[in-house]
DNA sequence: TATGAGATCAACT
DNA sequence: GTTGATCTCATAC
């Protein structure tokens, strides 16, 4: 399984996005197999960076291949990959893994043995992988970040994206079809 | 099963 | 002062 580097990230974030799924994502050492994200594109008004750069979303607007990391309702961190060329600001939002590496201290950190609560939504995800705001910037491509091509094809599915209320109609969630650990199932 | 409130903070208006 | 790329727990059906 190849590591993924920079420059799988270099694309167009629709690309990338269903490219994702499948593969690995490893936050020192633990972590599991991607299988919901979303896209998200400078001109898409549901995106933090459609008005321009601040403080909080100047990662997005960096080169492709870092991790942009944000809190979200004042208590969650969320995490996004940063893809295609800089300053096209646009990212894609890891939203669940399917837990397969790290599982007692996933289990820890949540408070739950269920794997289907591990890493089942994006604030899940960090909390389990212990992913804050100290690695906003992080580059995706080394430690202690690990990043594994997936090893075949994988059936995508496709939808609108959650918890969002501008451009909640596009469809540009992506998930493993049939997945046990998806943060909501998909409408067919 | 489904709906609603609370937690808690930084960006933005 | 309002809002949001969320989650958990409580209460109701």
């Amino acid at each position: 399984m190849p590591r993924l580097r920079k420059s799988f990230f270099n694309r167009s974030v629709h690309e990338v996005a269903p490219e994702l799924i499948g593969a690995t994502l490893l936050f020192r050492g633990v972590g599991g197999i991607i299988v919901e994200v979303e896209a998200y594109h400078h001109t898409d008004p549901a995106a933090h960076s459609y008005r321009g750069e601040t403080p909080r979303n100047a990662v997005m607007f960096g080169p492709a291949g870092y991790a942009y990391v944000y809190r979200s309702y004042g208590i969650h961190w969320c995490l996004n990959f940063v893809c295609e060329r800089a300053g096209s600001a646009s990212a894609v939002l890891i939203r669940a893994l399917e837990p397969t590496e790290g599982l007692a201290v996933m289990q820890r950190r949540r408070g739950t043995a269920d794997a289907r609560l591990l890493c089942s939504g994006p604030g899940r995800l960090t909390e389990a992988l212990g992913v804050t705001h100290a690695q906003n910037g992080l580059a995706l491509d080394q430690a202690p970040f690990e990043l594994r091509a997936r090893n075949s094809d994988c059936e995508v599915i496709a939808g609108p994206r959650i918890g969002i209320t501008k451009a909640a109609e596009l469809p540009w969630r992506y998930g493993l079809t049939g997945s046990r650990f998806l943060s909501k199932p998909f409408r067919e």
